[in-house]
Formats: C-alpha cells, structure tokens, sequence
DNA sequence: TGTCATCTTGACTCGTCGTTCAACGGCGTG
DNA sequence: CACGCCGTTGAACGACGAGTCAAGATGACA
C-alpha cells in the first residue's frame, strides 16, 4: 500500500519535470528547477527519485502515455473509420503543439534520444508505440467489419498499415514540430489522410 | 585563406567530436573527449572552436551533409528509377547503421533534439533536409522523363512525393533505429519501396 | 640568426549542479 | 507523554568539466 501524499507529490514532480523537459530539453533540466516548480526543496526531490537521471527518464515514459490515453478516449466519441482517423491525424498534429498538453513536441525528441541509449526508456516508448499501433489496427478492423474498407485475402492489412501509418504520421511529425515550411500541419494533415484514403480504399476529402 | 594544417585540425577535430555524439551522445560529450581522441589538450580544442557548443553543434551539421554527398554520388552509378529507389533506400536504412559511417543513428536523434531549440543547427538541418527531397524529387523527374513514371496533370506530382517519401523514410527510420521488433531493416525497406510503387505506379518487387 | 605570428600545452580557476546529511516538525501509536 | 517514523529543509560537500592563461614550441621569413 503506497502513502497517499507521497504519491501525489511524485506525480507533481513527474509532471513538473515533463513540462521542464518540454521547455528547455532533457539536457537542461535540474533538480532544483524541478523542486522550484513545485515548491520544494531539491532534497526532497531526490528523496522521491533517488538520482535526477531515475526523475528525469520517468517522467520522459509517464508523460507520452498521456498521448495513448487522450487517443482511446478520442476514438469512443466517433462513428466512422473516416472520423476516427481524421481525429488521430488532429490529434497527432495539433495536440502535440500546444505546450499546456502533456506530450509537447520537445518531449518526443528526447525521448527518441533516450531510448536510443537507455534500455528502460527503449522498452516504455515500444510498449507505447505498439499501443498506438493496434489502436490503428482496431480502427482499420472494425472498419472492415462494417464493411467500409474491403478486408480478405487481397484486402488491407490491417497490421501492415498500422506500422506504415505509424511510422508515416512520425516522419511528418518531425517536419511540422522542426517548422519546416515545406511542412506545414495543413499539409501533413492532408498527407497522411491521403496515405490512408489510398491504403485503405477510402475518400477521405 | 585557411590556414591548412589548421584546417585539417578541425576538421579531425569534427571528426571525432562527430563519433562520439554518436557513440555517447551530445550530452555526454567532453571537450576532453574530443582533445583526447585527436590527441591534442583540451585547451587547443577550445582554440579552435571558442566553445564546447560551438564545436558540437558545427560537428553535428558537418556530420550528417556526409550522407547527402553519399546519396549524390550514388545515384550516378544507377540507371534505372528503380535502381535509383532502392538505393536511396538502402543508404538510408543501412548505411546508418555501420558505426564507421558518419551518419550514425544516434547522431539523427541529436540533431533533431538540438535542431529543436538551436536556431543555427534548425536552419542547417532543414537546407539538408531539403537538399535530400530535391535529390529525391530529381529521380522521380527523370523517371517522368524517361517513360518510367506518369507525369502530367493527372500523373505524378515530384514534389509531393518527394516530400511524403522523404517524411516516410524518416519515420521508418526511427522504428528501426530503436530497434522496434516489428519493424527491422527489412520490412523497413519493403514498406518503403511499396509506398514508392504505389505512389509512382512502378513494379519494384 | 632574430623576430613574429601561429599553434600547443596543461595546470589552474571558477561555476554549476547532483547528492549527502544533520536537524526539525508533525503525527500516530503505545 | 515519549518514542519513532515520515516528509521536509537547506546548508554544505564534492565532483566534474568548461574555459583561461602564461609559458613554450614551431616554423616562416627577412
């Protein structure tokens, strides 16, 4: 049985440190900004995390899966495949922008950087990337099933465009938040509906 | 006019500092690292480049226009669209990954992180960025021209598959440098020559 | 050979944190 | 009331590493 303030004060923490991280990067993230934050001393910090490294990697993991939760939750309020992809791409694009909204941009990069060298984190961002994809995928079968996109033999895979679309949505993800002008969210938006809409068989304009 | 043995130094000195991003990460950087690893004092370093920053920062940029001059002299020794895809393909999805080369994967995550808040390496990456699309936007013009690709008003549209297989490319490229178990170097590359086929109407199997 | 600019050293300074620790207050329990 | 467990503080410690600097090596050139 955990303490009950003990707790809510870790999760202050973890989510004071997710903002920080957002703002200035992993890199330039202290603890004592963190115990600032929260109006805390740093030792009291370190009393809940131990190193700033063990902080610092928990909060990178505890905020992405913000991001899986507001997409599950998304899915429930739309009816057809093509609403409910229309409000992934929305929510891949445009949610992410918005500094108040856990999973900011900053976040996502130094989570790749992470997990590229830290085991713990690689193995938290492909339990959450798997989430996002069979979340894909149940959209695309349930699609088939009412029988909006053509399933069988020669049909769609799902699977298959749940990593092709995963991976599509990241690659534009990078352009939009490195504001590259060839890459605006409009276009990304519309690119990776056109993805889908000729994957899938659908019009999606 | 350059000095030349100095120029040399720092090239040896980007060099290096290039290799050890990549191994350790630009966090994880020292200049002592870099001095050690040219065999020089830490202080000549600082001569060269002013600051730790500065010499990491111009490392990264240097490092990665290494893979476009790569992909520029490649496609001379191919001919046909096809051959021309695919190795685009192979360099991205292969080249990466041999430590030895320049462009390591972990030097990606980097440059994206700092590209992110560093305004120099932003500007930097984008003009690679878009040198890389113009390459590709090349090879889909000559493919038009020769007869390989449908061009017109109906037909294929360079820049925008340039943009979305560049986009595309990246995002698989991600799955694979973290070592997703659903995605490795050769669904990746199976995915990315499938969406080329779609897009373009090849045969690239 | 003398002079001067450039290159090079490595010991040193100095800030900046992460982490430790002794002490304190509050609170539940015996 | 006394004891002890948490949560909490914030000053202090210590490590690490960027950047400085005075001094020396090197080499070009007159």
């Amino acid at each position: 049985m955990e303490n009950q303030a003990g707790d809510e004060r870790r999760a202050q923490m973890l989510a004071a440190a997710a903002e920080l991280i957002a703002e200035r990067g992993f890199a330039q993230t202290r603890i004592a900004d963190v115990a600032g934050r929260v109006g805390a001393s740093p030792g009291l910090v370190v009393y809940y995390f131990e190193t700033k490294d063990k902080l610092l990697t928990e909060a990178l993991r505890h905020s992405e899966s913000a991001f899986y939760v507001a997409a599950e939750e998304l899915l429930h309020s739309r009816s057809t495949t093509a609403q409910r992809l229309e409000s992934l791409v929305t929510l891949t694009f445009e949610s992410k922008s918005q500094a108040d909204f856990a999973g900011s941009w900053g976040l996502w990069f130094d989570l790749w950087t992470q997990a590229f060298r830290h085991a713990q984190v690689a193995a938290d961002r492909q339990l959450l990337d798997d989430q996002w994809r069979t979340l894909i995928e149940r959209v695309v079968r349930s699609g088939i099933e009412d029988g909006e996109i053509a399933g069988g033999v020669d049909g769609v895979d799902a699977e298959e465009f749940a990593v092709s679309w995963a991976a599509y949505l990241d690659g534009l993800s990078v352009q939009v938040a490195l504001d590259d002008p060839r890459v605006d969210v409009a276009r990304a938006k519309r690119l990776a509906l056109h993805f889908a809409a000729r994957e899938l068989g659908l019009n999606l304009d």
